[in-house]
DNA sequence: CATCTCCTGTACCGATCGATACAGAATCGA
DNA sequence: TCGATTCTGTATCGATCGGTACAGGAGATG
């Protein structure tokens, strides 16, 4: 029998998939299994929790891919426009033009919310901090970046939903693109 | 034995509940039996398709609630602002102010979408087509409405996602109250 | 080569899954 | 009042669920 995986880590991304696509509940060990590459010995060694465990690292590891990928950048940006256009491209590309459901946003709908409301509310309230801090920095008004920064996370979420449900990559990357416009409109009336 | 129940329309509500939260995968036959008040024996009497026709039901159900409530009332609006107000308020009370999902958003993310993807599609379609509709009446340019309406639809589903999130149902009414603004001032502009 | 730790496949557990079969009570039409 | 129909509870099906136990091979360490 082979050591035939080098961390845990190796696993995340097959894992996120079929719980992206297959919800928690809905995400079975047989299809964990064939994602991962995995079999049952190999997945209870390295989540030794179960499928609770498994869920919680792949929430912790989109964090963290965002917080690398999005927030950070948002936040340390020189030029505004330069990290509004940066987190756009990422998130383009992260959620695939829409065809990629957000599995954080996705998990928030239901109760699958409970046992890990609190990493999921977190990952919104850094994202929207992390705009609005943006802004202010750019001059725009703190209350005015607030609900600003709230329109923009949300519309992103709102055009997953809505691009997925209708098949529509071209109106994930319009509504990105309004959105974006909207920013620019803040910056350069600050 | 009884006859208890006198259509099988009494048992969507609790069916359209229990897939909300749970999701398809995630509604077993013990809780969709709990929620609804009906055995396996009433539930196969009225749903032979079992599980997907539960399903395809309680789409049906919640697209019809919606065409009866939000959007003839858009397409047949006498004065275009009475209609949107009355589409805000119908969205704010379905949604519980975000802190109830949008069961057909919701399946569009996942792997559920699949088997239900033309009446997911649809009911957005008509959505936004009913928005869309309304705006031109008013004298709004073809486009501009089209965009909008697709805005305003997908910052709903966006808004829904982030305040059940955050749990934060003052976010949701805050985020309909600006695009209700939005949509205010292209009226104002045609 | 020996040994020890880490990883992996397989077999298996009890519980629950969705679905079916069916007898029988409630209700309706006559 | 009396079938016929409509609904309902229960028992049961095979399949699959998440999780556990454990033997044993691969790789590192010496």
């Amino acid at each position: 029998m082979a050591r035939m995986i080098a961390e845990r880590a190796d696993a995340l991304p097959g894992l996120a998939e079929v719980f992206r696509e297959y919800g928690y509940a809905g995400a079975s060990l047989s299809l964990i299994g064939t994602a991962t590459g995995l079999g049952r010995g190999s997945l209870y060694h390295f989540f030794p929790g179960g499928k609770q465990e498994m869920a919680a690292a792949v929430l912790a590891d989109v964090a963290a891919w965002f917080d690398a990928a999005v927030f950070t950048p948002l936040e340390q940006a020189d030029d505004p426009r330069a990290g509004i256009d940066s987190m756009m491209v990422a998130v383009d590309r992260y959620f695939g033009s829409g065809q990629r459901a957000c599995l954080i946003g996705a998990w928030g709908l239901g109760a699958t919310r409970d046992p890990f409301a609190e990493p999921i509310a977190a990952y919104f309230r850094r994202w929207i901090a992390a705009l609005q801090s943006l802004l202010v920095q750019a001059g725009v008004a703190e209350d005015h970046a607030a609900t600003l920064a709230q329109d923009v996370v949300s519309g992103i979420q709102g055009a997953v939903v809505l691009a997925r449900a209708l098949n529509d990559p071209s109106l994930f990357r319009a509504t990105l693109g309004r959105l974006t416009a909207r920013l620019y409109t803040a910056l350069a009336a600050a």
